[in-house]
Parts: C-alpha cells; sequence; structure tokens
RNA sequence: GGGCGUUUAGCUCAGCUGGUUCAGAGCACCUGCCUUACAAGCAGGGGGUCGGCGGUUCAAAUCCGUCAACGCCCACCA
C-alpha cells in the first residue's frame, strides 16, 4: 500500500474525534479506580474560541489524556458560563442594532431576547474545542444559569444570609454608569490618564478682602456636590481659613472649613473640597465629620437636578462647560497639566464613578481563613510558585465581596421586599411568604412581596463550579462528589486569581470543608510577535480554527506547548505550528519506513540490530523516567521537548537508521517485533500532546479490536536503566559525528567505504554499529595514528580515518595546533588549581580527585597532538 | 507609594542545595547534499566576558549586597 509522504491532518482527526465520541470514551462514572478531575474554566457562553482558549484547553487536555492512560477514571467536565456584564452588554447593543431600548422592554421580555442571544451563539465554543481535540466528557456540559447550577446559587445565598455572612448595605461602590450596574473592586482596572489639575477659588464668606481658598481638583464638575473643604489642622499656609466658610464658585453656596490630618499639606494647596457622594476618601472624611452628602449624578452619568444649569448634561461635558464659566468668572487661578490614575470598567471601559448606593456584600474575613492557609501550606500548589505570595497578599487585606448587580441577566437575588419595610430571603416566593409571615403580624400575600431587582455577580455562580457541576450544593451527599471532589488540577489564567480561584479556594472550605483541586497551573498570556496581547480589537489574533486547518490540530497544540512554561507568557509565532506539524510529518514518515519493511522470519538478528534494541530499550526507560518527573513539576513544554528529541534523534535518526535493512531488503522478525513495540510505546507516551496521529498510527501498527483506543492504553513505565551502555552509546555516537564531519570536510561521498583507526581506550562492543553508520571497511587499533589520515578525539582516544593523498597536510596541522593551544590551555588552568593549596585542602576529595584525572588526560593528550604534529610536520617536508 | 518576579546565543527557555572541558536545548541562521521513510528532510557548522558593579569563597551563571532595565500585582493622595 502506498502511503502519502506527507501527513494530512484533517481527515485522521475528523476520523477518530468521532470514534472516540461514538465509544463514549469521554465519558466517566464513579467506579472503583481512583479518580481524575478537571473542571473547565467555563468560557462566556457566547464567546469564540481565541488563543488563550487554545493554550489554557490543550494543557488540560495533556494533562487528561495522561491520567486517563495512567489508569485513573479521568473526567473533565467542560461548560459555560453566563458572563453576566458581558453577555447583558451584547444584547443591549443588539437590541440597540433593532432600535429597541433596554428600558422599553419588561424584565421577562429582555430575559427572552438574551436566552435567544444564548441559544444562538451558545456552545459555538464547545464545538470549536472538540476540533482541537478536547477530551471532555460532554454528556457533563454544564451551565452556570442552568436549573442546577441556578438552585445551587441560590442556596449558597441563603445558606450564607442565613450565617449572617450576607449584609446590605449603602457603601461606596464603583459604578459602571455605561452598564448602569455596581462592580466589585477587581472589575475596576486603573489606567493612568492624561488630565488637568484645575485651582479654584473657593472665596471665604464674609471677608470684606475677598480673600479665597485656593483648592486644586481634577473634577471640577463635582463641586456642586462639595460639602465642606478641608485642611489640615497644622498647615500654616491655610491656618487663616480655620473656623471660617467658603463659598463654592459658581454655586455660591457657603460650606464649612475642617480639619483633618488626612490632608497632604505639600499636595496642591493643601485645601481638599469634600464631595462625601463622589470620591471614596471624602465619603470616609463626610462619615467622620458627619457631612451631608449630595449626589449630583443620575446613574447614567449624566448630573440631576442638583447640578444647577448643568442638569442633564454628561459628567464629561459639564467639566469642559464649567471650566469655560469658571474661567469666565474669573474663579481658577490656574490649570496645570497632570497625570494620574483613572478607575476604568473591565468590561464596559467606561471611567468608574464613585457612587454611594444600596448593594449586598459578602463578609470575607472568615471564609479567607482556611483558603489563605490552603495555600500557605501547599495542601493547594499553585505552578509556577511565585503567585503563591500575590495570593496570600490579596487575602491578608481582602475586602467584603459586593454582589449585586443592576443587571437583569443572570441569578436574580432571592430577597424579598415586605410592604411595610424589612426583606426575607428564601429560595422561592412561596417560602418567601410563609417567612414574611412568620416575620410580621398583618396579612400578607404572594403580591405584597416585592423581589430585589438585582442580580448576582457572575463570579457568585463560578466560585461554586468545582461543587456545582456534581450538584454538591443541592445534594451534598451525592455518589458524583463524594467521588470527584476534590478535583485534581485547575489550568487558568493569573489574571483570575482573586476573581475566581481564590473564592472557588474559600468555597471549597465552605461548602465541601476540602480544597476544591490540588493544583492550580496558571498560563501565561498570548502574545504577538511584538509583544502585544492578542485581542479582538487589535486583530492581531490568528483565528484558532485556520491555524488547525493549516498545520493540524496536533501542530497547533504542540506549537502552543512547546515554548510555555507555566506562568510564562507565549509570544506566539506561527513557527511554533509549523515546527509542530513538522514533527507530525516526521513521525508519519517513520511509520512509512517501518510499514514499508518486508518480514524474513528466517533470517537472523544483525549484531547491529541487537545492540541497536538494547539500547533503545534503556534509553525509552530513561526518557520515560524524565517525562514522569517533568509531569511532576508540571513542566509540560519540557516534557514535550524530551519526547520530541527522543523520537527524532534517538528514535529516528539513531535507532531506526542502525536497524533500517538494506534496500530491498527483508527485515529479520525479532527486530521488526522489537521496532513495533518501540512505536507503540512513542504514540502512547506522545499522545498527550498529539492525540490525533498518534491514535491514527498506533491504530494502524497491530490489529485493534472495535472501540479500542490508544486513549485508554496504558501510559509506559519507567524500568531499570544501564547506565553503562547508555553512556557507551553516548561515545558512539561522537565517533560517527566524527568520522561524518570528516566525510563533509573532505567532500567524500556515502558510497566510498573507509577505514577507521583507533589510538587509545576503545570499547569495541559497538563497533558493528560505528561500521554501518559510518559505512566503514574495518576498524581498527593502531598504536600510532597514520601521518595521512584526518583525526578527531572523543575524550581521550584519538580516531583517525587514513585519507592517502585526500589529506590537506597544511589544514589537518592547524586544527592540530589549535586542538594543542586549547588542551594546553586548558592543563594550565587544571594545574593551577591542583597547585593551589587550599583547593587541595578544601575541596572535596572527588572533586580533586577529578581535576587529577583531568590533569592525566590532558597531559595523554597533548602527547598524542604532538606525535600527531611531528608526523605531519615530517610529510610536509 | 508598597510588594513580587525576570534579566543566560538572533528568539523562547533549561541550568537543583557553588566544583565532571559548564556555558546548554529547541527554533532561527550559515555551508553542503533531491543519499529511495521524511527537502515539512539529511549531514556539518558559527554564535553568549550568563544585565552592570562590588563582596563571600580555593572555586560564582549559581550565594550576598547594590544599581539598572523590563514585567506583574496591590494602593483612597485631591
Amino acid at each position: 500500500m502506498e502511503i502519502a509522504s506527507k501527513y494530512n491532518p484533517a481527515e485522521v482527526e475528523k476520523k477518530w474525534y468521532q470514534y472516540w465520541m461514538e465509544y463514549q470514551l469521554f465519558h466517566s462514572e464513579p467506579d472503583d479506580r481512583e479518580p481524575f478531575t478537571i473542571v473547565i474554566p467555563p468560557p462566556n457562553v457566547t464567546g469564540v474560541l481565541h488563543m488563550g482558549h487554545m493554550l489554557n484547553n490543550t494543557i488540560q487536555d495533556v494533562l487528561v489524556r495522561r491520567a486517563r492512560m495512567q489508569g485513573k477514571n479521568a473526567c473533565w467536565v467542560p461548560g459555560t458560563d453566563h458572563a453576566s456584564i458581558a453577555t447583558e452588554a451584547k444584547v443591549v447593543e443588539r437590541l440597540a442594532s433593532r432600535g429597541i431600548k433596554k428600558s422599553d422592554l419588561t424584565r421577562e421580555e429582555f430575559l427572552e431576547h438574551a436566552w435567544e442571544w444564548t441559544r444562538e451563539h451558545g456552545g459555538i465554543i464547545l464545538e470549536q474545542l472538540k476540533k482541537l481535540g478536547a477530551s471532555c466528557d460532554w454528556e457533563r456540559t454544564a451551565f452556570t444559569m442552568d436549573d442546577l447550577r441556578s438552585e445551587s446559587v441560590l442556596k449558597v445565598f441563603c445558606d450564607l444570609h442565613e450565617k449572617g455572612l450576607i449584609y446590605r448595605g449603602v457603601r461606596m461602590v464603583n459604578w459602571d454608569p455605561q452598564a448602569l450596574t455596581a462592580l466589585s473592586d477587581e472589575e475596576v482596572i486603573h489606567k493612568e490618564v492624561n488630565a488637568k489639575l484645575y485651582y479654584l477659588k473657593y472665596m471665604v464668606e464674609g471677608d470684606p478682602n475677598g480673600a479665597y481658598a485656593l483648592v486644586a481638583t481634577t473634577r471640577p464638575e463635582t463641586i456642586m456636590g462639595d460639602t465642606a473643604m478641608c485642611i489640615h489642622p497644622d498647615d500654616p499656609k491655610n491656618a487663616h481659613l480655620k473656623g471660617k466658610r467658603v463659598i463654592i464658585p459658581l454655586v455660591n453656596r457657603a460650606i464649612p472649613v475642617i480639619e483633618d490630618e488626612y490632608v497632604d499639606i505639600e499636595f496642591g494647596t493643601g485645601c481638599l473640597k469634600v464631595t462625601p457622594a463622589h470620591d471614596v476618601n471624602d465619603y470616609l472624611l463626610g462619615e467622620k465629620h458627619n457631612l451631608p452628602s449630595i449626589d449630583i449624578f443620575n446613574d447614567d452619568g449624566t448630573l440631576n437636578e442638583h447640578g444647577i444649569h448643568y442638569k442633564g448634561m454628561d459628567r464629561f461635558e459639564t467639566r469642559k462647560q464649567i471650566e469655560k464659566d469658571l474661567e469666565e468668572a474669573g474663579l481658577i487661578e490656574r490649570i496645570e497639566p497632570y497625570v494620574h490614575k483613572v478607575g476604568f470598567s473591565e468590561r464596559t471601559d467606561a471611567v468608574i464613578e464613585p457612587k454611594l448606593s444600596m448593594q449586598w456584600f459578602l463578609k470575607m474575613e472568615q471564609l479567607a481563613k482556611p483558603a489563605t492557609e490552603a495555600v500557605e501550606n501547599d495542601t493547594i500548589r499553585f505552578h509556577p510558585e511565585k503567585y503563591k505570595n500575590m495570593y496570600r497578599h490579596w487575602m491578608e487585606n481582602i475586602k467584603d465581596w459586593c454582589i449585586s448587580r443592576q443587571l437583569w441577566w443572570g441569578h436574580r437575588i432571592p430577597a424579598y421586599f415586605l410592604p411595610e419595610g424589612g426583606y426575607v430571603v428564601a429560595m422561592t416566593p412561596e417560602e418567601a411568604l410563609e417567612k414574611a409571615r412568620a416575620k410580621v403580624d398583618y396579612p400578607l400575600t404572594i403580591d405584597d412581596l416585592k423581589q430585589d431587582e438585582d442580580v448576582l455577580d457572575t463570579w457568585f455562580s463560578s466560585w461554586l463550579w468545582p461543587i456545582s457541576v456534581f450538584d454538591g450544593i443541592n445534594r451534598p451527599n451525592n455518589e458524583e462528589i463524594n467521588y470527584y471532589y476534590p478535583t485534581n488540577d485547575l489550568v487558568t489564567a493569573p489574571e483570575i486569581i482573586f476573581f475566581w480561584v481564590a473564592r472557588m479556594i474559600m468555597s471549597g472550605y465552605e461548602y465541601r470543608g476540602e480544597p476544591c483541586f490540588r493544583n492550580v497551573y496558571f498560563t501565561g498570556i498570548v502574545r504577538d510577535k511584538l509583544g502585544r496581547k492578542m485581542s479582538k480589537s487589535l486583530g492581531n489574533s490568528p483565528d484558532p480554527i485556520e491555524l488547525m486547518n493549516q498545520y493540524g490540530a496536533d501542530g497547533v497544540r504542540m506549537g502552543m506547548l512547546l515554548t510555555s512554561p507555566a506562568g510564562n507568557d507565549l509570544p506566539f509565532d506561527e513557527l511554533m505550528c509549523e515546527q509542530g506539524r513538522n514533527f507530525n510529518n516526521k513521525i508519519w514518515n517513520a511509520f512509512r519506513l517501518i510499514e514499508g519493511w518486508e518480514v524474513d522470519e528466517t533470517i537472523p538478528q544483525p549484531e547491529t540490530a541487537a545492540i541497536a534494541v538494547e539500547w533503545f530499550q534503556n534509553k525509552l526507560f530513561e526518557t520515560i523516567a524524565e517525562v514522569d518527573d517533568l509531569f511532576s513539576k508540571y513542566r509540560l513544554s519540557e516534557a514535550l521537548m524530551a519526547l520530541y528529541k527522543f523520537f527524532w534523534d534517538d528514535f529516528s535518526a539513531w535507532y531506526l537508521e542502525i536497524v533500517k535493512p538494506d534496500y530491498q531488503q527483508p527485515i529479520d522478525a525479532q527486530t521488526y517485533k522489537a521496532t513495533l513495540h518501540f512505536f507503540d510505546a512513542l504514540t502512547r507516551l506522545l499522545h498527550p500532546f498529539m492525540p490525533f496521529i498518534t491514535e491514527e498510527l498506533w491504530q494502524a501498527l497491530y490489529p485493534r479490536e472495535k472501540g479500542e483506543s490508544i486513549m485508554t492504553a496504558p501510559q509506559p513505565e519507567a524500568g531499570a536503566t544501564d547506565s553503562g551502555l547508555l553512556a557507551d552509546f553516548e561515545v558512539l555516537k561522537e565517533v560517527v559525528s566524527g568520522v561524518r564531519a570528516i566525510r563533509t570536510e573532505k567532500n567524500i561521498p556515502n558510497r566510498e567505504e573507509l577505514e577507521l583507526h583507533v589510538t587509545g581506550g576503545h570499547n569495541d562492543r559497538f563497533n558493528s554499529v560505528i561500521a554501518k553508520m559510518c559505512r566503514l571497511s574495518n576498524i581498527t587499533t593502531v598504536s600510532e595514528k597514520q601521518s595521512s589520515a584526518a583525526g578527531f578525539f572523543v575524550g581521550t582516544t584519538e580516531y583517525s580515518v587514513p585519507l592517502e593523498e585526500k589529506i590537506d597536510v597544511d589544514a589537518e596541522l592547524e586544527k592540530l595546533h589549535a586542538e594543542l593551544a586549547y588542551t594546553e590551555g586548558f592543563l594550565q588552568s587544571v594545574l593551577k588549581k591542583l597547585s593551589n593549596e587550599r583547593f587541595v585542602q578544601n575541596a572535596k576529595p572527588e572533586i580533586v580527585e577529578n581535576e587529577r584525572k583531568k590533569q592525566a588526560d590532558a597531559e595523554s593528550k597533548i602527547a598524542r597532538l604532538k606525535e600527531g604534529i611531528a608526523a605531519l610536520t615530517l610529510l610536509e617536508e
């Protein structure tokens, strides 16, 4: 059968994914094997696959596939996240394009549109993951807003409320005027902005001389909300303002001057305008000094009735306008350029407005405690470890979590307000009614209760993910949660360490009393060649599907993994995918070679093949041990690289070249069998990284049963190795390279047979192999190198190829002189060490012994080099 | 303003508790080859005073100090 010389992944990948699905090889049920569980970081339900997902999910798949092949009951649970703000924003956008405003719709109507959107776009990303080869248990696909997960969320809310950990309160929150919702601190991104610092004149009330206070502010549009001016009690330059009242420019309202040490005397003029409704610090000052609070903004960032004649204008327009007006009124002394940090909404990129509002909060201190310890004492390990510090720091300074969002798309807060004040928290309206009736002494019907309009933060559902996907909140003792939980590994981005990882750990301890996972593998950011983060808006990200079409899923998977140690950014280069594809092709062609061999049962195994088989068996064990070790440290790219070199160099370039029979000659059965066995092991070792091609070839290697798959074939295990044999073989490689170098240098064709002379110690057990690989007629030991031979050293042994007239004496001499100079220099450095008494006294004996050996070796080598030079010189004359 | 991390070949990275000719790997690059598994390949090769300075030590890429550059996280200075 003729097999194409180039591997074509498209068909193969499709075929085997279907096969895996057909035989339910991804599906897991609890049994008596050891479980291995990974829950997917649920992507946005309406999202599409990007390079970050590719990296993240490739890693998860490698871990899961390997665990499965190690005999564990592997379960990778897929799912999606409802992504409250992001999805709602998209739905609002779509409605707007159809000329519909969200405010024109009822909550129910809006949600119908949102579900429609979800049905249209939902799950696309999961289909794309299949193309990547992801071995998720698709029967378990969950959604953070499906029935079970929703029920879990409400249950947890009720429970935490019951425990007194959830409270409601008016606080300064981060308000997103575009999304019209509060955000948690984590959803605010601070960016440096070029702004202006305005110096405003606040006239002192009733001062006949027109004295004024100068206030520096970046937000002149908030002066309508000023309720005090603050100075430092010890500030001499502003002492004259103590006890006075000043008049807000344009507004013409008098406010008191208060004193507080919070004010920095050095900043600006030392006068601070206090706007408790629109600045966090001012709010605290206001509380401390009992100041009134005037909120001047509407929810959308326009000015409300307190905004005098600016009412209805946008906050930034107002700033421009007020600057003009102040200028005209002569109330601005100067304006300086000023760079400072401003908070932006993570989702909408709108400038955050600190705003006082009624929100729901979760107390974190108690929840954080076991979660902090778990990472500190390595019950949960972070890879790389450096994130431990970051985590600890955040956990130790944790603040209460604002969990309410003023959105419709999400889990509606199960709090029900009573007609005469107060509220109850309950799973259902009916239950709420019952609770409410118990609480008040007036008659109530279900219609009297008004459910809170807000929904919960998206993370309030995803923090339960490792538990809720096994329904462990609703049925805490079910078989599945007991079996699969704690999960094993989590693979995610460091960006969401606080949003998600930390909170999952907390909920894990709160609801299971156990860690939710054992290892967290943090991936880096996928960047383009210029070091920019790949993003849709920049348009610098390749389309993952296109990439897979071009290089094959296996090729892309390999490309992603080759250069990305945990926690490091991945500077993505298609060249890496090309390397992955080339490797696929290499594997493919190795298989073609083996497949093409004709086996002859009657011929004996050649000595060369016997040696190769023995050596490769050892090398295989050694590599398996190395790969096992790397996996235990989560050094995936190094494990892949080790296998890459093992296949390419050791297997293809050495093993196959040695055992390969001459053209059109059959191979002996023994070697053939061993080779198939090795190839089988290689495909299994590589399978977690490149699932498709390995399945294709593994299936073709031997007759397989229907439904049988490499996916469930055991991962090869390491065995004892003969280190002497391995070391000797390395010498062999060097000798072969040496002879090849001479061929290249002297332009000697491969067909031409050569002789090899050996001067010095040489183990001849591999001579037959050397002869085959170098096409030598014989290998003989000589006491002295022939003058007309080209030579090289391996260790202290000199190898040489007699060349007669072909030798270029001058060039050869030059080489020998260079080698001599180097060796003499080396000897000098060794002698220097050895003549240093302190070295001989203090260094460990084996180190000193080693230096002595180096000395002896160098000396013998120098002697041999000198002989060679002398002989050649003679020849020249 | 605090804290953490990184700095080794053109690129991406290994080099554990200091000591085998220790300066490595992959890719890229250069040279020569269409040698019947593979030109998506084969053979050979060049390339780094291990960020700077100082210290400890018989011995430093490795330990200590310091400076610099870059990156990340946290933070309420108007």
